[in-house]
DNA sequence: CGTTAATTTGAGACCATTCAATTTCGGTGG
DNA sequence: CCACCGAAATTGAATGGTCTCAAATTAACG
């Protein structure tokens, strides 16, 4: 299915906020795209180097992250399929930060020529990407504001609450539960914590009924009282424009 | 002079990145741009509020934030004379923070869709346009880690050097001095602290003979220190593309 | 020159880190 | 199917960076 159709969660996740014609799509879909696959903790792309592609991400999970000088890593982001890894590849010449694959991950890369003449010559398409970007920064904006004013129980609340509201939103999951491949240093680096007080930190979300973690699976127990632990409101994903 | 040609420094900002026709200029600067003033500590959007206008900062200093539900604030950037302060708004439909001046700030607004067809009818504008929100984006991927990964004297010390940097890329400042309106409570709300702490880090700064900073104005004594200080590597601000 | 904002100082409490060591889990080969 | 392995999760105790809460001092401004 996604090996027929690798764009269709890209369409799907564009239909939900904006209107394509058919020949917005078809032009995306008939771009060169390149196809490769990507194991477990491989780097897709690395701080310093020249931006050549756009990376869509088919299937998989990754993330962008960086690394500072005495050897800790901060992450940035999580994507999920449908999602793009690094449109500002298109107008940045060097890479600022890094991809990395969570899970196997399965790609299609264009040369980025490419995708700015379709923007160009599909203004629907171009809106459609900026605004990809434009939500991107979104995201970074209140990762701003969780790691910075939040602390480590409400962080990790509204780092899960965002993952749920994103994954449902993408159709993935069923109900409450969803596949969860993070460790909890994944977590740990994603919420400015130690992977130790991220472990002691979930225990208290679950001894307190929020969550079931484990498994690679993540269970909402009790949604509103999550929400509210990590003061999370989805305002910043805009779902809907 | 910024009266008479207010676009002057968004130009200048433009040209060191890309080129730009002065058919593409003109187009920008025959927009109907409507003036407006703030006074220190106003607001000019709230979080929730319809978007209607992209607005340029003509002059004087700006700063995004939210505020969570305890009433803590995190600032999330400071703007300078030239930069847009909510592009975002060309394509999201409600505003997910809140635009606040930290001096008096004179600013040019535009209704969004008048931006967005220059953008469209001018592929030159709509590059530069992108590139300038793909850049804050950037500088928020790099706070995330700031505030996630450093410990005070890096935080003040990484942000110390990114206006610094700013502020020198856009040619305000005699070498290594530059105004410095940002009260100590400002850099602890960009940075994750709370300003008594900032206290005691600044005078740290100090004593090491890093910087001065008083009377609104900030002198970086030493820069290779200070830079080593907050791992500071300005790539993340794309000064030239 | 008075009044408010901003900065500075002190001491105690607390949240998160550090550094190991241990246990559990997931996958692999015999 | 079980033994084994490395990765991930868990636990403990001590340390430390940052916060909290005042109060005092200094600077900014009309």
């Amino acid at each position: 299915m996604t090996e027929s159709f690798p764009l269709g969660p890209l369409f799907r996740r564009w239909s939900r906020r904006l209107a394509l014609s058919s020949d917005d799509k078809n032009a995306v879909a008939s771009l060169e795209w390149t196809r490769r696959q990507f194991q477990r903790d491989a780097y897709l792309a690395r701080e310093g180097e020249p931006t050549n592609i756009c990376t869509l991400l088919i299937e998989g999970v990754a993330y962008r992250q960086k690394i500072l000088s005495d050897g800790s890593r901060q992450i940035i982001s999580f994507h999920i399929a449908g999602e793009f890894l690094d449109l500002q590849n298109c107008l940045l010449e060097v890479a600022d930060h890094n991809v990395q694959a969570l899970t196997r991950c399965n790609v299609a890369a264009v040369p980025k020529e490419l995708l700015l003449e379709v923007m160009n010559a599909r203004s629907a398409v171009g809106r459609a990407i900026w605004l990809d970007s434009l939500i991107d920064a979104s995201v970074f904006r209140e990762w701003v504001v969780n790691v910075g004013r939040r602390d480590a129980k409400q962080r990790i609340a509204h780092l899960l609450c965002e993952l749920a509201s994103r994954l449902k939103a993408a159709g993935l999951g069923e109900g409450p539960m969803f596949d969860f491949p993070l460790t909890q240093e994944h977590i740990g680096d994603a919420t400015g914590l130690t992977a130790v007080h991220t472990n002691r930190t979930l225990q208290a979300l679950r001894r307190a009924g929020l969550i079931s973690l484990g498994a690679s699976k993540l269970t909402v127990l009790d949604w509103d009282s999550l929400a509210q632990t990590g003061d999370f409101n989805e305002r910043y994903l805009h779902h809907s424009v």
